[in-house]
DNA sequence: GCATTGTATCATGCATACAACCGAACGTGC
DNA sequence: GCACGTTCGGTTGTATGCATGATACAATGC
């Protein structure tokens, strides 16, 4: 079921923890990260540990200082606007793509995903943000195109950073119109229309969590 | 005027060195890159080449098998036709922007850098593509997206590896016409005929980049 | 009082040593 | 002769110790 099965290694699994706590707020915006406390106050060594975090660095969820440490990358407005912009570029193109290669079965299987969104309890944040998730990777799936599905993966460091910072549950009623008029024009093979549409639905989302983004302000950028 | 000028780290060092005998085709495409023999042969520690060889493979030019090392990708037509549409894209997006926010300066600047790529003599291949890259990011640079602009880099690495390879020396009459048409719709502040000429351009590249890899199949014969 | 310089401190950058894991070849049993 | 288990070699993964560079603070000179 789940792809990802292998944790194996130390520098994933460190990886993954320092990505949740980043995303859960568990490491507020600013706060320096070294190296050395996390390797201590998780008993392995620093390499791993370096190794995670200069991951983390390309997805955009900590920036460096040569020579000083790494830091909790601060989220402006101005940056959910930009990574929201770009994101509606790459899925709008994907899901034109989609529009071109997705098969029957396939439209079938990305209607039983909305089926699921709505099935979830928005009381459950989590599980409604994987739920979301799983339609819009999908959909970047059956664009074929593994240039497009890597960007993507890029951005979603950012995204889910977002995400979370915001509670965006996509609970609204036009969000859950605008994913079925997606699949309605993917079914009807009308790659202009898919394009066109997941655009505009990703651009609502950039306007809904911008403005939360506004009433919640970021924590105190801790020196 | 580079901005980067601080290859200070051992770390970079053997990453550019790296990325350059992969660009020249120093290490052949399929070649198993070892990090003690790469240690070794240049004297540096295994924890700076480890790192490269990651940022290598987030580059896409090399392609890592765990537990068993990495070898530099081989190039496929199909991946060529890939990355060079999602960089139409990207690059398309940025044409667009480009025409809302440059300024008359800006407009000049880039038509220096036209003449630029004309002055230059069509033998020198490597200044070529250097000269034609300036313009391209340029371009990118004046579209104001922090995303936008990183993604294009993440791209870069595939690009060039490409032009490497297929000796792109963008010498065709119809890509210098295309160049110019750019410009002109950027004056013109006409964001739908910058972004239309942009992706246009990028996809003349392509055909003619993937006919030549048909012709000449992998990189140029071993040193 | 302010600027400049020297120094202490600390985190990263690098090197080296050890451990775990995978693949392949080889040997053994049937 | 074939299949399966085992051992062996080699590579990556991890740990740790040392060197280097940067920053902040304090002392000193102007």
């Amino acid at each position: 079921m789940k792809p990802q099965a292998a944790p194996k290694t130390i520098a994933q699994q460190v990886y993954e923890r320092l990505r949740d706590e980043v995303l859960t707020g568990a490491l507020n915006p600013g706060v320096w990260i070294r190296e050395h406390d996390i390797a201590s106050a998780w008993s392995v060594s620093r390499t791993p540990v370096r190794e995670a975090v200069r991951r983390l660095a390309q997805d955009g969820l900590v920036e460096a200082s040569p020579n000083r440490g790494v830091r909790v990358t601060v989220l402006t407005a101005e940056d959910v606007d930009d990574v929201y912009e770009v994101r509606a570029l790459l899925e709008g193109a994907a899901a034109r793509r989609a529009a071109e290669y997705a098969t029957a079965a396939d439209i079938e299987y990305l209607g039983r995903l909305l089926d699921r969104i709505d099935a979830t309890a928005a009381s459950d944040v989590a599980a409604h943000i994987r739920a979301d998730e799983a339609f819009h990777d999908a959909i970047v799936a059956l664009a074929r195109s593994a240039t497009l599905a890597d960007l993507t993966r890029r951005l979603a460091g950012r995204v889910a950073r977002v995400r979370a910072a915001t509670a965006d549950t996509n609970t609204e009623a036009r969000t859950r119109r605008q994913h079925r008029t997606i699949l309605a024009a993917l079914a009807a093979r009308d790659a202009d229309a898919a394009e066109r549409a997941m655009r505009e639905h990703i651009r609502t989302y950039r306007s809904i969590v911008t403005e939360r983004l506004l009433h919640e302000p970021q924590g105190p950028p801790t020196r």
